[in-house]
RNA sequence: GGCGACGUGGCCAAGUGGCUUAAGGCGUGGGUCUGCAAAACCUAUAUUCAUCGGUUCGAAUCCGAUCGUCGCCUCCA
């Protein structure tokens, strides 16, 4: 299996420190706003990414932080009038409903900056102990220049930076390059005490710290958005093994953006839309197969037409998921042969491939078309053919990838049981024999209205049920 | 200024030296089925991969130049 990994710019064969056991963090949202789809698709991928490692046998942990202390939730808190507290707690469950409604897998852990502090200090005094961060009137800074390695995930070299053309200079670094581990507090600021005083964590120190409290010194894979690469990454690395003089991660892996009208989806840009927002007018599967469409490192134009197509996409997944599901309780009729088996490879080999979902996708639709075209060409097909075909969807589509739903699919199914709708369906059988085709449909149009489709076939008329 | 990514059909997108006479999704034209529709299937939709040169028996894929787009170097997924 072959992992891009950024610390090198190119893919590598995927080799865990301590097989089957994969250890990944991936760095999540600061809990002071909804979370826009930008941010989604990170989140999303990293999901399917181990929703793939569990594929392949490896018992995963995965560790999501929720930075809940920084400059924007202070300033946002102050603005409403609440505390930065009250402030986390809101967005952090609206993070947790958002995450179901995208139907990820909740992560093992969710640690936060505010529960580690002691971690954070401990780290700190590490670096301050070894001479690599100094203390200037209570802030705390973190010497670039006492660390070879600074620069190697992102490439740059120090003295090429434009310092200071974006940022102003803050005088008491050593360096400009230099970043505060440690932020002396302000008044009126919230703050932890320390043995430097009342202050709070730089924003780069609460991932070093929990990476390593909860996956270990050394991680298997470290994720997040392309935009953190420089400097948060850097910095993460440059703290963590300046610590332990131990490697931080092995597998670095970058998403990414997503773009409206070829822009960065930004907050500050305010050309954003949550993904609250955009999954209350579409399926979390039409969302996802826009994501899966496109390669995880590759930036996507997000637009109306793009989510709007995936939902077509969406729908003929479901329309064959749906006739599989009814096939399965066929306990007679015919056997077909037919290779499943051909279509699990391919599925992999795409997947192997630095997780080339693209790829995978278009495996999975080759599959929809075969057996489409099996169940139209044949009668009465016996149901170990469906569940076989359930079997290869269900772990792939669904269980990887999550677009497909199968435990929806099957209680919309039971939900639309309803009496009136089959006596509906009864009444324009009726009329159809008498040729009534006004009549027919009128009772189709009524049902439609509510959100019913009729399918006529051979063997009489099916119903399901509308996407949002 | 430095670093990096990218430019493939009407739209999105995979492929990165011969398996590809360029996957897959959406759209569009034609057909099968149907009272009509829907769904599904079949079929047609790029002699061509930004442009120009070069390497090679062979290039969308490698090299060079040019044009264009985007990102990072500030908080950011």
């Amino acid at each position: 299996m072959l992992v891009y990994n950024t610390l090198r710019n190119r893919k590598e064969e995927f080799v865990p420190i301590n097989p089957p056991n994969v250890t990944m963090y991936v760095c999540g949202p600061t809990i002071y706003d909804y979370f826009h789809i930008g941010n989604g698709r990170t989140f999303v991928m990293s999901d399917i990414i181990r929703r793939y490692l569990i594929y392949k046998g490896y018992n995963v942990k995965f560790v999501m932080n929720l930075t809940d202390v920084d400059d924007k939730i202070i300033r946002k808190a102050v603005q409403e009038g609440v505390s930065t507290k009250e402030l986390t707690l809101r967005y952090e469950k609206a993070f947790m409903d958002d995450i179901k409604i995208f139907k990820m897998k909740p992560a093992d852990l969710y640690p936060k900056a505010t529960e580690h502090m002691q971690e954070i200090e401990d780290l700190i005094e590490k670096l301050e102990n070894k001479g690599i961060a100094y203390n200037v009137d209570g802030n705390i800074f973190y010497d670039v220049g006492k660390f070879k390695g600074y620069g190697k995930l992102s490439g740059k070299k120090t003295d090429e930076l434009e310092i200071g053309s974006r940022v102003d200079i803050n005088e008491e670094k050593r360096n400009p390059l230099d970043f505060s581990v440690w932020k002396k507090s302000k008044e009126g600021e919230p703050f932890w005490e320390s043995k430097w005083g009342n202050g709070r964590p730089g924003w780069h120190i609460e991932c070093s710290a929990m990476s390593m409290k909860h996956l270990g010194e050394t991680i298997d894979i470290h994720a997040g958005g392309n935009d953190l690469i420089f400097p948060h990454h850097e910095n993460e690395i440059a703290q963590s093994e300046a610590a332990t003089g131990k490697d931080f991660a092995h597998y670095w892996m970058h998403f990414g953006f997503l773009n409206i009208d070829k822009q960065k989806m930004s907050k500050s840009l305010s050309n954003f839309f949550t993904a609250r927002d955009i999954l209350t007018q579409y399926p979390a599967e039409a969302l996802r197969l826009l994501f899966v469409q496109s390669h995880y490192r590759s930036p996507l134009n997000f637009s109306k037409e793009l989510i709007e197509s995936a939902k077509k996409g969406t729908e003929k997944l479901n329309n064959l998921s749906m006739l599989i599901l009814k096939g399965i309780e066929n306990k007679n009729g015919n056997i077909i042969e037919y290779n499943f088996q051909k279509y699990f490879n391919l599925f992999s080999e795409a997947m192997d491939d630095d997780f080339n979902t693209s790829q995978a996708t278009g495996v999975i639709f080759d599959f929809i078309r075969d057996i489409n075209r099996i169940i139209s060409e044949n009668e009465n097909i016996n149901f170990s053919f469906y569940e076989d075909a359930f079997n290869f969807l269900n772990s792939t589509a669904n269980n990887v990838l999550g677009i497909i739903d199968f435990d929806e699919l099957r209680t919309v199914e039971k939900d639309e049981d309803d009496a009136w709708i089959v006596e509906q369906i009864e009444a324009r059988t009726k009329a159809k024999l008498d040729k009534n085709w006004q009549l027919a449909d009128e009772i189709r149009d009524v049902l439609s209205d509510k959100g019913i489709i009729l399918e006529d076939s051979k063997n009489g008329t099916t119903y399901k049920k509308k996407l949002i």
